[in-house]
DNA sequence: AAGAATGATACCATGTTAGTCTCATTTGTC
DNA sequence: GACAAATGAGACTAACATGGTATCATTCTT
């Protein structure tokens, strides 16, 4: 039962090099051999952080990443939902379908109560606290 | 991410059933009925609850199960580790090898602390809880 | 001895995760 | 303009995890 998984492990890993070296451009070829990620995993991994506006690219000779905004406006729940979806801990089994109990379901409750403190802590959890 | 996968899930619907009908020996075939889980997965679930010594089984004709502690000394958080290992949220992924990091890692230790929380809560349910 | 129950365990189908590969497009440099 | 260096898009795959099945052995009651 892991609350982050490869994607997102390697997102703040490549997050936190840009961020050492703000201002410059980073390519994917530098982040490969400073973090030895696997290149294509990488690559597709960054192309998601532009598309969320993480990230800005540039295209050709020269170009590469930059940061799109500043390291304490990048929650760690974001980065999460961008590779692994909603952070949702209580998921019902029942046949698949909408659970009949969903209304009176005690340990949907308790879950529930579990979840919010969750998220709490991971909306308080940024780029900046973790670049030391 | 889940924090109950479906063997848990079944678990508790079981024991919730026997548990409301304490003192009877209670077999599979009921459950089944009773229940609607596919007879197979049930019963390794029941054995697997056997071995922890969380219900009593009895072999042979009239067998079955019946509790093997009281209700409120069964914890939410035994089953999940019963059926789904440790709860561990904050596995680091750095190269399969104990990472290097270990000690310094900064996300570890935030990590680490919301682990701490969801289990404290877990350890607050038990299956009278789910009883309603 | 027969039948009803669990114990042990191997097997299987499907989905998810982590990773690869290829080709198209954009851009800077000569 | 040609070329090389970079990203964009997306299909594909290998390995593992999950959920479920099937079989045979053992035990107990009658
Ligand atoms: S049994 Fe479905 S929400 Fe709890
Ligand atoms: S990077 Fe390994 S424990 Fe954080």
């Amino acid at each position: 039962m892991k609350l982050i998984n490869r994607d997102t492990d390697y997102a703040i890993r490549a997050l936190c090099y840009i961020f050492k070296h703000k201002k410059k451009v980073i390519s994917a070829s530098d982040l490969v051999s400073e973090l030895r990620i696997p290149r294509s995993f990488l690559r597709k991994i960054l192309q998601k952080l532009n598309k969320k506006g993480i990230l800005k690219s540039f295209k050709g000779q020269g170009g590469g990443f930059l940061a799109a905004k500043p390291a304490d406006k990048i929650l760690l729940v974001d980065l999460i939902e961008t590779f692994q979806g909603k952070v949702s801990l209580n998921e019902c089994f029942f046949r698949k379908l909408t659970c009949p109990h969903k209304r009176t379901c005690v340990l949907r409750d308790k879950l529930d109560k579990i979840e919010k403190q969750v998220l709490k802590e991971l909306k308080r959890i940024t780029v900046v606290s973790l670049l030391r």
